[in-house]
DNA sequence: CAAACAATAGTCAAAGATGGTCAGAGAGGT
DNA sequence: ACCTCTCTGACCATCTTTGACTATTGTTTG
């Protein structure tokens, strides 16, 4: 526990036991701890991942900052996983549906939020060939199971 | 919250949070807030626009003024064909954002619907060249402003 | 009334302020 | 030695701020 990294997680993560999220400037932060901004970035990539339940959005520009939130790791992740590793990177429309309704069913998603992700995922919101739309409809799917993490 | 667009936003927005419109002298805003006049034009390019709900008219010359209204459509129906009419076949990522809150705000989406919208419609979602991203974002916005109305 | 002048607001590109990425160097463990 | 994790810095991307120049409208003057 002497590297900084390790010393930053630790420093981020008790405030992070008080508040419900945190919001720093990079550049703040790496000179409290005397190093370069990039280290933040290496801290908040390694240690604050979505696996590890956070949640990170940020600006740049004036006024930029780094926000960190907490957020609820569910059992069902395991679920999540799993579809995750079934779809891979090709969904038929059909199979979609049939995981949307896996989802409503674990009460992961509601029916409407079903079906507003369906209408995006039938083959008349994805216009292209055949491979590609299943490829395409496989890769959103798997943005929308990382995003139910963290509703 | 420390930079001046924020600030000024946030003083504006406060206002028309009480009246439904305001006029306001360039220079004596930005004199207020110790910026150059072109800040103003900025923070109402950049805050007040369209997807955001906001209609803004102006008048050069002695006299002159910038007023700015919040746009009301009472009838949900037609908000969304405004919407539709608005994006046409070309969306960037932020203008996406900002007419998902507004659909938030006109309750015609929950809070985590948007979310899930949101993630499905950022760039990393839709892999294909800037050009096509937006074409496809676009096509995607136009599914679901037509899947509002039938939820 | 037309021309000048005054009073506003708009545009745009450059500079400033942040944060992000990535490849390579460094350090610690096996 | 080798492998993995950490650290660094050069370069990139994005958002904000500024100011010189432009455009428009109102007012005064010849």
């Amino acid at each position: 526990m002497q590297n900084i990294t390790d010393i930053i997680e630790a420093y981020l993560k008790q405030i992070l036991h008080d508040e419900k999220k945190i919001e720093i400037k990079r550049q703040e932060i790496a000179e409290r701890f005397d190093c370069v901004p990039s280290q933040i970035n290496y801290v908040i990539n390694t240690r604050f991942t979505i696996e590890k339940g956070y949640f990170v959005e940020s600006k740049r520009g004036g006024g930029g900052y780094i926000r960190i939130q907490k957020i609820v790791i569910l059992d069902s992740h395991d679920l999540l996983d799993e579809m995750s590793r079934w779809i891979g990177n090709d969904l038929t429309e059909q199979a979609a549906e049939d995981y949307l309704i896996r989802l409503v069913n674990e009460q992961l998603l509601t029916r409407r939020e079903a079906i507003v992700v369906q209408s995006l995922l039938q083959k008349e919101s994805l216009p292209m060939v055949l491979e590609d739309q299943r490829r395409m409809r496989a890769h959103l799917m798997q943005t929308l199971l990382k995003t139910i993490k963290r509703l």
